[in-house]
DNA sequence: TTCTTATTCAAGTAGGTTCTTGAATAACAC
DNA sequence: GTGTTATTCAAGAACCTACTTGAATAAGAA
């Protein structure tokens, strides 16, 4: 009774996952690994810090309990620890909604005027997958599709869109989707496609809350 | 395109909850403000720490969005920002109870041999309330049980406990609840029913939880 | 007004965090 | 073995955190 030590080291263990995610560049790195496993090398470029450096928040992550790693060679590809991760990271995103404070003027001053873009939830794209007559665009990175995505998706990553315009099947309305709301690049695809005269909209979350959701998900072979 | 400035101010902006619960002694208070509000002094007391360091720890999840603050006279309550809290909070103990490392021998260090001890999960209860052949002991503080209870609970602080043995009902189970799976009120409560011959087990979770599945409670009038 | 109580502020110290740079490992290819 | 590539380690500079102490506010009571 009254251990109060016990207790103190007992939360301060609770509230280390808090501290791993309680940095900016780390929880753009968990955000990315909700994608799928990366390698430091990837990660780093990602998150536009040095290999050194964003080896050093992977072993923070890892010490945390927040991240796996496995080796394959000479590369290390670290992954996500499980589905308690993706919640977490989810509630820290929603408890900084709920908040806004200076949520709203950073969100807009990165992600734009997301407000004119045409935007669909989750059960719509469920309905009128099931009608056909709808074409969905993952504009992820290949590597980031290849892992996971959502059944009958074609991959078609932003950077490439461009030049992609014209393989893009006509007569029906394009959905975009990509990593999450924190996100741009579906952002970025539905711009370009309504340039190009094409009715296009932005899942409004990613494909992990698709995944995390129980909607069924397809890999490549 | 590519603002890795605006990019990088977002992700710190949507961790400052992580590093606002990325402390032992504020993770304790968001704990016992999942309860219901408390002022300064309180608080202070409940985390062991001075006055001084307890406010500095309230301003730096005030300042976070994690808590909220209304005067009474010469009195400052807090209480928490709101249930997306209290989501992250229940997220983060998530994350460490999936990780379990080093948090199994700390647990059984503050937590003692509940293994021994008989529990009873949500939905049993409900059950067994239905039929009303159970009493169900709320252990917390009286503060606690005043500001909301599981409907029908006697308000029997654990401290009380032994002096109010002979007014708790027999010939029914007990049932003893208090703030969640990191508190030991419930299993200091379970031992000395047992120890007096009664049947008591120990609500698996705490309150808190009960109220975030949506059941009833019930209010101090 | 003065006194009292609850809370916050300010300054200081010990220790932790983030990023940089350059060297050290570790696996593989030759 | 040597060379190459991916990753980690080690040390240091600039900054941030957690706690202490004592003084400053702010509301209410006498």
């Amino acid at each position: 009774m009254g251990d109060h030590r016990a207790k103190e080291a007992l939360f301060d263990v609770l509230v280390e996952a808090a501290r791993a995610l309680g940095n900016g560049r780390r929880a753009e790195l968990v955000d990315v690994l909700a994608q799928g496993e990366r390698s430091v090398e990837e990660l780093a470029g990602e998150i536009r810090q040095s290999v050194a450096n964003t080896s050093q928040h992977l072993q923070r992550l890892l010490r945390a309990g927040v991240i796996t790693s496995r080796r394959s060679g000479t590369r290390i590809y670290y992954s996500l620890a499980g589905p308690a991760v993706e919640r977490l990271w989810r509630a820290l995103r929603e408890t900084a909604e709920a908040h806004a404070g200076a949520l709203g003027a950073l969100a807009s001053s990165y992600l734009g005027d997301r407000a004119s873009l045409s935007t669909i939830s989750r059960d719509e794209l469920q309905g009128r997958l099931k009608q056909g007559d709808v074409v969905v665009l993952d504009v992820r990175p290949r590597t980031e599709y290849d892992a996971a995505h959502i059944p009958g998706a074609l991959s078609v990553p932003v950077d490439d869109l461009k030049a992609r315009l014209r393989q893009i099947p006509e007569g029906r309305d394009i959905v975009a989707y990509c990593r999450g709301s924190y996100c741009v690049y579906a952002d970025d695809a539905v711009r370009e496609l309504s340039d190009d005269g094409r009715r296009a909209m932005r899942l409004e979350e990613g494909f992990p809350e698709w995944r995390a959701a129980g909607l069924p998900v397809e890999s490549a072979t």
